[in-house]
DNA sequence: GTACAGGTTCTAGTCGCTGGAAGGTCAAGG
DNA sequence: CCTTGACCTTCCAGCGACTAGAACCTGTAC
């Protein structure tokens, strides 16, 4: 099976393939005498794993720990345990912190549907955005503690 | 002023400062004989706000492109609102997803603890991330539109 | 021949920074 | 005068998970 093949079966592009062959998600491939890349049927297995763990927030560093260890036979069982609970209580924070986020922009959204554009005049700032004294602090260490979330937006 | 002053009084990393400089938010700064950058005051408003602009979702280029507007004495409520509208949606969606991603990943990592090791033989995968069948099928398209959340982590 | 769909490699860009190297500047203290 | 230390300068590399594009090769159909 070449690149563009297994990119069909599993919804990776194969740029993505490349990059994961190049960081070591996927094992180097066998060539064909023309230099394509020829995948086995296990393949499809392995990045459709790839793709799963993705999903439950694992990175692909840590997907690669994981299948390195599978590859050489141990259990990996505590190890992925201790993953999946360490991102949960990581998604737990995410989410509390961008419901606070969302509950401010929406109070500074509606203030600014009803300020004066003529009130507007500080070339340095924007009326509109403004901390909230009528909120708490904003707790800006929590806030900037937020985990990476990559966009693979189109 | 110097940077250090400037970052000391605003919470931002004369790296971050020199970055914002690099790309546009901040204009270039006034240097001293020896060659330091030196601010006035109106740089520290300036700095705020784009923190707070930061806060509420906008991106460094949304802030220069609203700071620039001003500069130039227009208007930039019509633009804001949008913005600020545009970022409330994108939220909403991301914690939707980020909710069931969760709801997701507690079965997996619950399912996880009662499995029995021996059973995870397969060196492509690991049984205990696999898609939920018991779960409506994995939306990946909006999963996979999440807009980048950086990590400025400690 | 020539179009077209595959494949290959390489570089560069995304976002918002951080870290480090290698050095210049300035004030205080011995 | 010299050193220490805090500050400043520049540039380069890296994070994560890719995507976009250039420039080129391969294979099949017409």
């Amino acid at each position: 099976m070449n690149i563009g093949e297994l990119g069909r079966l599993t919804g990776v592009s194969t740029k993505a393939i490349r990059y994961y062959e190049e960081i070591g998600v996927l094992k180097t491939p066998e060539r064909s005498p023309n230099g394509y890349r020829t995948y086995g049927p296990e393949t499809v297995d392995r990045l459709r794993f790839v793709k799963d763990a993705q999903l439950t927030g694992l990175t692909l560093g840590e997907i690669t720990t994981i299948l390195d260890q599978r590859g050489r036979g141990e259990s990996t069982c505590e190890h992925v345990i201790g993953l999946l609970e360490h991102h949960l209580l990581e998604l737990d924070a995410r989410i509390e912190t961008l419901e606070k986020t969302r509950s401010k922009l929406r109070v500074i959204a509606k203030r600014s549907r009803e300020l004066d554009p003529s009130d507007c005049v500080d070339p340095n700032r924007c009326q509109m955005i403004a901390p909230l004294t009528e909120f708490e602090q904003t707790d800006q260490a929590a806030l900037k503690n937020q985990p990476r979330e990559h966009a693979h937006s189109h």
